[in-house]
DNA sequence: GGCCGGGCACTTGTATACAATCCGCTTTTT
DNA sequence: AAAAAGCGGATTGTATACAAGTGCCCGGCC
């Protein structure tokens, strides 16, 4: 039998769906959570709370200050900014190396098939509608498949990271204009272009691009 | 009074310990630690230092298995090298995004004066006898002093994780030639000043070569 | 009136007891 | 003899009791 991942504990669980809500900002900034609240609110003992709040804490999403507790962090539209100048050169980074080293056949489909899912998205009327839940997986698909391919541990963990935050965790899509989503999918396909003829430097570029025109329009949108 | 911080906890301190030893390579690649073992060897009870080990697996220092428990991980050359290449991309952005805003009083301070340390110590005879932990602290306060003038803190925490290997992390310097450190002084020289001149394209691939030529450094003596 | 200090309620930190899981071994079965 | 099933020690996961720290209110004191 596979047994490579066991049992998911309590801890595991409570962490995911805890970091869940906070993405989805549910909790608002600034505010305590408290291990007793959590641990009924949950129907668990404080325990595997401690855990998961140590681990969000340490993911960025939650601050911690010995023997006060865990604060829901604030990400000030600066802060934001700040995550998405780290991830554009991650990403490009990740886009630089796997030109470089060359696009594996499993890695090609992948890209292949959120390119063709992007084209047919843009052709039907739901874009519009404000239904971007598929266009998400597609583009964290695409995404996600480039840095997994170039097999930098600490490169996937890092951009992974610096996608955990609020607000943008759901992309900034329900900004974006017809003409928005379509420049991004010429972003893409760029990029698998340039990954596709081993362009080191211009599938970097295109991608800190990419990365840059997401945060400019989530500054243009951005409340406050 | 300033109780910025509150007394650090058993688990913080735990953690700290734990880590420093990490580093050191006290512990050998996936050798298991026990919770009881620990907590003995430790002289606390387990609580403390499940919160320790969760930390430094997630600070990609441990492995974790669910109902398994923690293993030292293990890093490879390649895990090493990768680690080094999206370092240098981090504190190029550093070095690009301070060169963009300027540089502040106090951090020119701190640059000048590490620079000023460096130049003493290659005068002095202590680097070609082994002596080089002022070396390393020099170096050190450099690299922390941009990224932290930066006041981007996902780059700051990044930056600071990226660094935490074994072996890696008292610097390679014990396969420096007289040569190397002469050219990595030049090079927080060449770095300096283009930070102080504005020059964001110059400051990033400054410090980028200067990381890469670390891991180059390196990866000619790494053993096996 | 304002400042200092003690006490009290509440929260977090730690230790420990108990439950669940894993892993190696033996035993059983074919 | 090989494979499956199951027992038992050891280790991790969880709950809970207790210790220690924090913040606040209130009362005394200058």
């Amino acid at each position: 039998m596979s047994n490579s991942d066991s049992q998911p504990t309590r801890s595991l669980n409570i962490t995911e769906a805890l970091r869940e809500q906070l993405l989805q900002g549910e909790f608002p900034p600034h505010a305590r959570l408290q291990e007793i609240a959590l641990a009924e609110r949950m129907g668990v003992s404080r325990t595997p709370i401690r855990g998961a709040l140590s681990v969000l804490a340490r993911d960025g999403l939650l601050e911690y200050a010995p023997n006060r507790g865990y604060t829901v962090r604030h990400f000030s539209l600066d802060d934001i900014l700040s995550a998405f100048r780290v991830r554009a050169v991650l990403e490009g980074l990740g886009c630089r190396l796997l030109a470089e080293q060359g696009l594996a056949d499993d890695t090609e489909q992948r890209l292949q098939q959120a390119l063709h899912r992007g084209e047919q998205l843009l052709q039907e009327a739901q874009l519009q509608q404000g239904q971007f839940d598929e266009w998400r997986d597609m583009n964290k698909a695409f995404h996600l498949a480039i840095l997994l391919a170039t097999h930098n541990d600490l490169l996937v963990r890092f951009a992974k990271i610096s996608r955990n935050i609020p607000i943008v965790f759901n992309g900034s899509f329900k900004w974006y204009t017809l003409k928005d989503f379509h420049r991004s999918q010429d972003h893409h396909e760029v990029i698998y272009s340039a990954l596709k003829n081993r362009q080191p430097e211009r599938a970097d570029f295109m991608m800190q691009e990419h990365i840059l025109q997401a945060a400019e329009i989530l500054r243009r949108n951005y409340p406050g």
